[in-house]
This record gives structure tokens, sequence and C-alpha cells, in this order.
DNA sequence: GATGAATGAGTATTCATTCAT
DNA sequence: CATGAATGAATACTCATTCAT
């Protein structure tokens, strides 16, 4: 019978939404707290009444952001029962526009550099990582059980997955736009499933 | 006869080195102008004498962090003339643990998430992987006319190499040490090798 | 029933007496924000919190001081019935030590030459010439009516008693003290009635 | 036989007119050595070369706006014989617009607010008035010999004149443009040549 | 629960000036 | 005669935070 969320909750989630707009903006540098109440229209010291220090409004900034980031990462696949399809439709979310447009690319990799010194964020990066990993690696054994995948290293199979992944979101920041990071995915996308499966 | 540096540029180079530091250090938010001063054991105002301002101050940064990471990237593979040993030692450079640990790796990220925001930054990045991408078109090139490489778009393939080295290095940072860096850098330039010549 | 002033505003009123101090003693160049936060016993961001900006601080600053000039300027003469009692009364007044002692000279002149660089600064000062001039105009005209004054051109009257005026405040501040400042100000009040009443 | 003028007068003489149109355009708060040195193409240090101390500089630009101002003022009415025509162009010149314009306006209120606090720039204006008034002087007692002026106490009298020409010079820089200055200036003459010669 | 006054250390940058060349 | 490196204090302003209401 209790509320799913009380006031202080829908507040700091408006504060947290403000403050990711603009991280974006001003980067990590010029995010300061005055910034963010600016642009909601309050004052610094309601965001410290509900954080009470940078440092944790930092810290559920990066829970906020990459919570998007996982949430609706891997749903589709998750239905479907035919192994090819299944596997197919993983590796096309991955690769996809959509997955890596769901968090703003500055957000993400703000998150990213900030863990190179704050060890709470390198953690959570961790663990996130770390989920990723090991779903991947059930699938990979799913489908290698199913004979669709003769042999495979799963773990090696699941961070070369992730690897690929991961260059294609940071060298679409580089190399220009939307059609040649679509473009750019299918291939590798491709290159994956050759890999994989050895055909 | 003449001399290849004179003093400004010393003393700039001097600055930047420490800016680096400081850098690694405290991230771009705590990289102050002061601070770096002090680890130097001079004056704000110094600094502010060469560069004129932070702004300028950090262009320079990125230019002498991107033109490390560039100088020594390349250069082993340059004189060999067999084609598949050619071939192999520029995969294991770009793959292997020296390259990557040339440029302190949050120096590094501090660029690429700077150029979010700062279009020079920007610029400098996109020329540097253009550049990169050129270097591997040409050497997929000649491994084709060799006829050690039967079928590639190079310019494909080359964006597959540089998603997967960048995915290997931003990867690296969450997933822990070096050595374990180093079994995935193999594992990921043998895949590499077995697209590009479909063995 | 209502509190006339809140606590921010006698703040500022504060802050504002000081700063005119500050001001008198080290003019324009000297007047820094810190300067006057010492003078006060506060600290510099206190003075930032209340006007945000220097330039905002010293637009309140020429208000307030214009306003100062023009309160207590022209009260005298309004009750009085008599047209020759009171336009007399009114020069006094206006040739008088006590209105120019009103306000410090140098914060007064230091507003006009900011008006030189600052529209804002300009246009007030010229809105305050702009009142005592109609005022002036007013009171010409009144004496016409009565036969107090035979023929009149009493805008160019008006700006001639102003330009007077104005001039021995100026002149005052070069040549000497109270004393010579009242005998002239006699003396030019004097010759002011001659020129309007032509006797 | 010795050369007028030698190199470093030259130089002095440059920097003091940059330093009049930099004081012009940013007051004298932003009139700094660095931003003259600037504008002129040279260095900071040249200027101390020369001056030595900005105290200085300050002290042979206050000079420097003086001497213009005197110089050219009252020599058209010198070779004049004939008392009436003598009197009245000098009349025609110090309220007329040339001469007023001589000087940069916000030049001379530099000085004139520097006065206040600084008492090397009072003294010197201090006497430019001195010789001014006595100028006028001279000229109201040769008028008394000539019969041109029947009745004045000529100290007071060049007082007034002084008093209205500075009035109107302040005047005019709050009510507006050349064409109403003119207006004006002439209405005044007419009144002080009225008040000397009580006609 | 929210406001805003107050603090004090911190920011980049400018200042006049000194010194060595 | 001129340059420019170096200094150190000063500038306006921002920062995160505390406290009282």
């Amino acid at each position: 019978m209790a509320r799913t969320k009380d006031k202080a909750d829908i507040r700091k989630f408006e504060i947290l939404e403000h403050f990711q707009q603009v991280l974006a903006k001003e980067g990590f540098e010029g995010a300061s707290i005055a910034k963010i109440a600016k642009q909601m229209g309050t004052h610094p010291s309601l965001l410290i009444h509900y954080f009470s220090t940078k440092e944790e409004m930092i810290i559920e900034l990066v829970d906020f952001i990459l919570e998007k980031y996982e949430s609706m990462a891997l749903q589709k696949s998750r239905e479907i029962l035919n192994p090819e399809q299944r596997l197919n439709t993983l590796l096309d979310t991955i690769f996809g526009v959509d997955w890596i447009s769901l968090v703003d690319s500055s957000a993400f990799y703000a998150c990213y550099y900030l863990s190179f010194r704050n060890r709470k964020v390198k953690e959570r990066l961790e663990k996130l990582y770390k989920r990723f990993k090991e779903y991947l690696v059930n699938e990979i054994n799913l489908c290698v059980s199913e004979g669709l995948i003769k042999e495979s290293d799963p773990e090696k199979d699941a961070d070369f997955i992730i690897s690929l992944v991961e260059g294609l979101s940071f060298y679409r920041n580089i190399t220009g736009g939307k059609q040649k990071y679509r473009e750019l995915g299918s291939y590798l996308k491709e290159k994956a499933l050759q890999i994989l499966t050895k055909s």
C-alpha cells in the first residue's frame, strides 16, 4: 500500500534530468549546482537539500544514466525461441542505432571519463559490463547447446562482441552521422556473426 | 645550426607536460591553471603569459597529446617487406599493450570527451582517425595486391579494425589489468586476421 | 502594515553607502568589490550575491547618488506663495552651499565622468537635468504670469541658470574653500536675478 | 644648437597620444599600460621604460591634455586693438564650439575627476584656471580703462564668466548635440556681455 | 519542504612592475 | 634602445556548502 514514489523521489528525478541536460551542454567542468538550479528555476540550496553533496548527486546521476543505458538494452530478443532468430535479433539490437541513441553519448562518456578518478563510478561501470558479458555468455552457450554455434570460447567471444560494440560507439562520434553509423553497424554485426558461427 | 627550439617553446612544452600530469590526477574539472602553476613551482600568470588563455592552452594540450599518440604508433611495420610479416607486425602493434600505454588513457579520453563540446578538438580527432584509416586502407590494399588477402572492402575493413582496436582500449579500462588486456588483445588480433584473410 | 523594506533592500542600501565611501576615497579605478567588502567587514561574494554584477552595482549606485542629489534639492521654495520671495528662495537654494554639499562632489563627478562611456548612466543624468529644467521653466512661467518677470525665453533662461549653477559647482572644486564658494554663489545668484528681471 | 626634440621625447609624445585614445575609449579604470601598449603595437615594458611609473605617465598626460586645452584658447583676440571688437572676439572664442572641441571632453573631465584625489593634478588645474582668470581680469580692466565697461568688480566678473563657460561645457555633455550647444553658447555670451556692460 | 543570506576558498585573467638580455 | 620572461598582488566572479528561518 506504499506510494511507489514519494515527493522527494520525484524531485530528485527532476533534478537529475536537468543535471544531465546541463552536463550535455557544458561538460563536467561546467555543470555546476548553480547552473542546474538556474535551469530549473530554483535555488542551489534546494539541490543540496535533496542530495546534501555534489559528489552524491554525481553518483546518483551516474546510476540514473547507466540504468537508462541498461534498461531497454536487451529486451527484444528475450522472448524469441528460435535460436537463430534470437541471436540475430540480439546482434541487431546491440549494433543498431536505437540502443546507442538511448543515452546521450556525451553523458555516457562523461561517466566513463569520470570512472578514471572515481572508484564508485568505476565499480558501477564494471558491474554494468559484467552483467552485459554474462548475458552474452548465456546467449552464446544457448546457441552452442542448440548446435547453432559449433565451437566457441564464450567468455572471449563475449568480450569480442562487447569490444566491437563499444568500438563502434566510440568511433561513431568521430566519423560522422547516423547513416554511416548504420552501415558500419550492420557490417560489424555481420562480421561478429561470421566469427561466432565460423561461416 | 639554427636553434631548433627557442626558450618560449621549451617553456610551453614544460607547461604542457605539467598540465597533462594534473589532468591525469584531477580530471578536466580539477585541472586549474593555479594547480598546474603550483605543481611547476611558478605563478599562474606565467602560464597565461605563454598561452594567454586557458582555452588556447587546452587546444595546444590536445595537439600535444594526440601527436604523442600518433607519433610512435605505426613505425615498426614500415620497413618490413614481406607482406605477411608486415601485416602481422602491424596488427601486433595496434592490438598490443605498448601503443595504448603510450598515452595516459585518462588524457586521451579527456580529449575525446572534450571533443563533444569543442569543435577544434573534434576536428583534430577526426583528422587523427582519418590518417589512421588511410594508413590501414593502404596496408590492406598492399596485402590484396600481394595476394595475401583475397577479397576485401578495404574501407570497411579498416573501419572494422579501428572499431575493434578502440573497443579494446575502451573495454580495457573497465575490465581490469594489463594481463587481461594482453590476452584479449591477442585474441582480437587473431579474429581480425581471420576476418581479413577469411581463413 | 506592510514592511516598507525587506532585509535585502536594507543590505543593498548598506552596501551602496560603503561603495560611495570607497569611491570617494579611491576613485572609480580603486573602488573594487574587494575593498568595499573589506570596509564592510564582509566577503566580496556577499556583494555579488546582492548585485550579481559590478556593472549592476554601479548602476544602482548612480541611481542612489542622483536620487540623493535630487531629493532635497527643490523642497524649500515649494510652499512659498509670494512670487518674489519664492523665486528668491529658489535661487538661494540652488546657488547655496547646502545643496551642492549634499552629495559628495567626487561621487557626483564620478557619475558624470562615467556617463561618457555608459549609456545607462548617461540616460539617468539626462533625465535628472530634464526634470531640473522643467522645474525651472515652470517657476519662470509663474513669475511671468505674476508680472514679476516681464519678458523671458523661459527655456533658454532655465538653461542659463543651470549652466551657471553647474559652472559654480565645477569651479568650486578648483578655486578653494567654502567661504569663497559662498561669496561667488551669492554673486552669481544676483547676476541670475538681474538677467531674469532685467533690473 | 640643441635638437629641439630628441627621440625619447617623440616616443613619449606618441605614447601619450595613445594613452589619451585609450582613456577616451575605456575611462581611467580601463586605461591600463597593457592596453595602451597593445594599441601601439609594442610591449608594456616599453612604456615603463620611458615613464618608469604609471603615476608619472598620468601626470605627464595631464600636462599634455591641459597644455592642449590652453594653447590655442586665447590666441585670436590678442592682436585686435579696438576694445569692443576685442571683447567680443574673446567671448565668441570661449563660448564657441571650437575651443571646447579642442580637447576631448572625456579626457578633460578625466583630469578634473582625477584632481579630486591627486594633488599634483589638482595643482595643475588650479594653475590653469588661475591663468585663465588673470587673463580675463586683464581684459576687463582694459575695457574699463577704455570706457567700454563702466563699473565692474573684475575679479568677480571673471569668475562669473568662467563659471558660465564651464557650466556650458558641463551642460553640453548632457543635453545633446553641437547645434544646441552653439545656440546656448551664443545666448550665454549675450548674457555675459549684458552683465559686463550693464546694457 | 523550501528559501535565501552568508561564507570562504576557488576560478581565469589583468595589473604594474622588475630584471636580464 | 627595446624585448620579453617573470613576479605577485589584484581583479570580478563562481563554487559548493552551511545556517537560520
